[in-house]
RNA sequence: GGUCCGUUCGUCUAGGGGUUAGGACGUAUCCCUUUCACGGAUAAAACACGGGUUCGAUUCCCGUACGGACUACCA
């Protein structure tokens, strides 16, 4: 009998969560899901300087949007809360001493500038890799070379101290990955990293690492920046008496920039012409902007679709998964080891392919909404025959409002090239035509079929081939020289409309031969 | 610099000691069509390099190159 999976996505507030860290909450979701177990989130906020307001609803948000949302979090608690490490405070300093007590960690009381002046002087001694370890520590102020009088008298001034680890000299720690299968790093590489700050909050790594513990966490799915610090949480456990209930690891690749110069970060924001936040954010501290993939008009399913196969793919030639489907076929395993670059166009790929499917009322209200945002209004009627007109050729539903402008607006000018190829006489013999047949039938029914054999019929009155012309009229009626069935586009606006269209069209492109 | 991780079409990837190295996005061409798109079809396009091991390596091993992460009292 097994335990209970339970993961956790433990992003700290310091800002818009990421795409990157999406799709982490994603694995770690579809995860959960599939065996059974429980996805939880905590909050890692224990650099009080870096705490961002609104940055923590973001989150929450976000997950909500996607339809990922954990099933316990710091706004719907399970057992083993606060899910919130500022709120657990109190309890790590008891675990670090602890450790202290063990012969695992010490008190260190260096200042900054004298941490300073130990890389500074281990730079010049051209030591490679300037850390404070089992070798430097010697040299420095704290509980391994003070007396243990002044360390006591330190601590009870009030001094101003850390925890730190202290990791052996020369231990190889092993540890094995579900990604990366075992990976090897010797300690001495490793330095004595702080637990707990001079403020009282403990570091990721001692929060973690208890948290982990507390919350009964199986599997920490986390991104690859981690990788390197696993070991120092490895020997965490061992030294806490842990190791048995160790949860297992998977270091996700990480997100790359498109043109594969680094991972795709925070700050890259609209500069590449694409979201890289899940949702609009606009930074309180300098107002700095950025869009969402929400506000940019890409949908949950397809961004939870495109975000689940950088780097994952399910080992069959199947592209397109719901939530659902995705729960059922996802695994671990099937994650790949090497960093992905992020390409925008699969994503609009993905929500081409979603719009298309959508239902039609909800991009009817969508249309209605960005028509009303515009300042005018839009019937049902119309609006639904907008969306059936374009439904096959927008990416975003945003699009609709946009790609249908010539309907909305009468053409004041026409597209010059078009105009230039395509405007002839045949083509003004046919327009004079077909405006007087639509002004004598108006109040007639018409759609988009009686609207085609009424032009083509003034077409053969006038013995000329509608092919030839079809371009030239759509450029009078739209201004355009491509766009969707104009037969449809004509049923939309109307005898009326198109009549009036095409006489303005007439007056205005009569000089062009 | 050091430590760790990685490397199959432009991109996401499948595959795995013997394959015509498969799919998807993108690109191109053709078909459909009143244009553009959609849809359908087709095409170009990849095993980083060098050594081993082997009858045989893209696949296993070792190097090299390249890329990435980390190297804080940030997470």
């Amino acid at each position: 009998m097994t335990k209970e999976v339970r993961v956790r996505f433990a992003p700290s507030p310091t800002g818009a969560l990421h795409i990157g860290g999406l799709r982490t909450a994603l694995y770690n979701y579809l995860f959960a899901r599939k065996m059974g177990g429980k996805f939880l989130l905590r909050i890692e906020d224990t650099d009080q300087t870096r705490f961002v307001p609104g940055a923590e609803e973001y989150i929450q948000e976000s997950l909500e949007w996607m339809g990922i949302s954990p099933d316990e979090s710091p706004w719907n608690p399970g057992e083993v809360g606060p899910y919130r490490q500022s709120e657990r405070k109190a309890s790590y300093m008891n675990y670090a001493l602890d450790l202290v007590e063990k012969g695992h960690a010490y008190y260190a009381f260096d200042t900054a500038e004298e941490l300073e002046a130990m890389r500074e002087r281990l730079t010049a001694a051209r030591v490679v890799q300037p850390q404070y370890n089992s070798i430097t520590r010697t040299q420095m102020k704290n509980s391994l070379t003070l007396s243990p009088e002044e360390v006591k008298e330190r601590l009870a001034s009030g001094d101003p101290y850390v925890i730190r680890a202290k990791l052996p000299l020369k231990e190889e720690v092993r540890f094995h990955d579900l990604i990366r299968d075992w990976v090897l790093v010797h300690s001495s590489t490793l330095d004595d990293k702080v637990l707990m700050k001079s403020d009282g909050m403990p570091t990721y790594h001692l929060a973690n690492i208890v948290d982990d513990h507390l919350m009964g966490i199986t599997h920490v799915i986390r991104g690859e920046e981690w990788l390197p610090s696993a070991p120092l949480h490895v020997l965490l456990y061992r030294f806490f008496g842990w190791e048995d209930t160790m949860p297992q690891f998977a270091h996700l690749p990480l997100l790359l920039k498109p043109d594969g110069n680094g991972k795709l970060s925070k700050r890259d924001g609209d500069k590449l012409g694409f979201p890289v936040f899940p949702l609009n954010w606009i930074d309180p501290f300098t107002g700095e902007k950025s869009s969402g993939f929400r506000e940019t008009g890409y949908l949950p399913d397809a961004l939870l679709n495109f975000l689940a196969f950088l780097g994952w793919n399910p080992g069959d030639e199947r592209e397109i998964f719901s939530l659902e489907e995705l729960v059922e076929a996802f695994s671990i395993e099937r994650i790949g080891k090497s960093g992905t670059k992020f390409d925008i166009a699969k994503a609009k790929w993905y929500n081409e392919h979603y719009l298309r499917s959508r239902n039609q009322e909800d991009l009817i209200a969508s249309l209605q909404q960005d028509a009303q945002a515009a300042g005018t209004t839009l019937s049902q009627e119309k609006a639904g025959a907008i969306i059936s007109l374009l439904r096959d050729r927008v990416t975003f539903p945003g699009d609709f409002w946009k790609d249908s402008q010539f309907l909305h607006q009468a053409p004041s000018d026409f597209d010059s090239e078009v105009a230039a190829k395509k405007w002839n006489a045949d083509a003004t013999t046919l327009l004079q035509a077909y405006a007087i047949a639509l002004e004598s039938g108006i109040g007639v029914p018409f759609d988009g079929a009686s609207a085609k054999a009424l032009l083509e019929s003034t077409a053969e009155a006038s013995g000329i081939k509608l092919g030839k012309v079809m371009q030239a009229v759509r450029l009078a009626v739209t201004g355009l020289g491509a766009g969707p069935d104009l037969m449809e586009v004509f049923a939309i606006l109307g005898p009326q409309e198109v009549a009036k269209r095409i006489r303005f069209a007439l007056k205005t492109l009569a000089t062009v031969d």
